[in-house]
DNA sequence: ATGTGGATTCTCGTATACGAGTGTACAGAA
DNA sequence: TTCTGTACACTCGTATACGAGAATCCACAT
């Protein structure tokens, strides 16, 4: 789980972090589809650095579920199934109504703001690419007043592993604009300190994607 | 996160994970108490390899949250505060409640006889430093039948995570009769399938507990 | 034609080596 | 005596090197 414990001491920028980061986005946005294996020798290659750098990476990655490793066979990025993807926004749905419902009495003007800033972000963003970070910034601008780091970090770690597939739902621009919409409620809601109608909002919010993910279908274990 | 999608496929054990695993119990257990360095140099020597598949254990232990790594400062048992203990059992608590809810109409008589007969082990060990292995694997069979490994995955990190303060408690006599009346109480409730008595005796444990920490207050931050 | 055996190749795990950054201790000056 | 600056020692991050295991492919036999 990335950044769990890690208060706000700035760290030096390590090159495994570097390595991590940019194949974490890789694999966000498609470029590297599930399965595809994630050779040492290659990626050390095309980065430039030696192998254990890339190692290091690797193994972050892993821990964050969204490159699986097997010992003597090497890694590849996670394959998710229909059940595994369940799991997920199971999870998901469980510790984000619980940081919401934290969340919304404590949440300040400024942050409600904000959260609203970055709706109007999406609604203008011509590239896809994007809406799955602005769409997480989102979500987190509102668990933000929680009080429970970890909690956050949960969530923020299954926001990545499930970013791939939110991503194909936004760009599909029927379900972006109902996205939207119940981004707008959910903000609302919260706005207006009822805390309850808010994690209704946000039940159903990952209801449905799950619902449209899982019917798509998009990943089937070989 | 140790052990989230990892199936059942066995792979071979390498020696970077031999040695997390003597240094996860070595926490746990107290013998590396929260703060210790840990310098890949000594550990390399003691375990009588080199750094390489030492530094992989300590990513890996950072990635369960029980060490945690400053690049070019090395490694340290990881410190928790009275809030980052707090912030453990809350999430233990939510966690805990949903899988113990989901998995008490499914349980299996075998499974709830398994979880009685590690009771009776508690009981008649002598050992102090196996009663928490034996703690968790009690709550972990009553939640078993949940249907999330995932769910699975992040409630054993946690255990392990909070494995050393629990390990305390447990080493108090008082507080282990009662620990164990409780863990009655909770199998008996499974037993007649009332998932929400179940929960509420659960919340009690996973409170009774953490209050007990905090008011020891046996954590700091230097 | 198909199945089996072996050799080659590929990839990983681990060991060793080197350079850089950080902390510390000692010496010299105020 | 105390404070500061410099040099040394320590530890980590990264690079390179080597050996082992797995997968693949081709040849040969059935």
């Amino acid at each position: 789980m990335r950044g769990l414990g890690e208060g706000l001491v700035q760290k030096p920028l390590t090159v495994a972090e570097q390595v991590a980061n940019v194949l974490r986005e890789s694999i966000a946005d498609g470029s590297l589809a599930a399965g595809t294996p994630l050779r040492q020798d290659d990626l050390a290659e095309r980065f430039g650095f030696s192998r254990m750098p890339v190692r290091d990476a690797l193994r972050q990655l892993e821990a964050e579920g969204i490159v699986s490793i097997h010992p003597t066979k090497g890694a590849h990025v996670a394959r998710m199934d229909t059940t595994e993807i369940r799991e997920i926004f199971a999870v998901r749905e469980l510790l984000e109504s619980e940081a919401l419902r934290l969340s919304v009495p404590n949440l300040t003007r400024e942050k409600l703001d904000e959260a609203g800033h970055v709706l109007n972000q999406i609604d203008a963003e011509p590239n896809v690419g994007r809406w799955g970070t602005l769409n997480r910034v989102f979500h987190l601008a509102l668990y933000s007043a929680c009080g429970n780091a970890r909690l956050l970090g949960l969530i923020e770690a299954h926001h990545n592993a499930a970013d791939r597939y939110v991503r194909v739902l936004l760009s599909n621009l029927n379900y972006r604009s109902q996205s939207q919409e119940e981004h707008r409620d959910l903000l609302t809601t919260c706005r207006h300190r009822d805390a309850a109608a808010a994690v209704r909002v946000l039940r159903k919010h990952l209801g449905d994607g799950m619902a449209t993910l899982a019917q798509a279908g998009p990943a089937r274990k070989p």
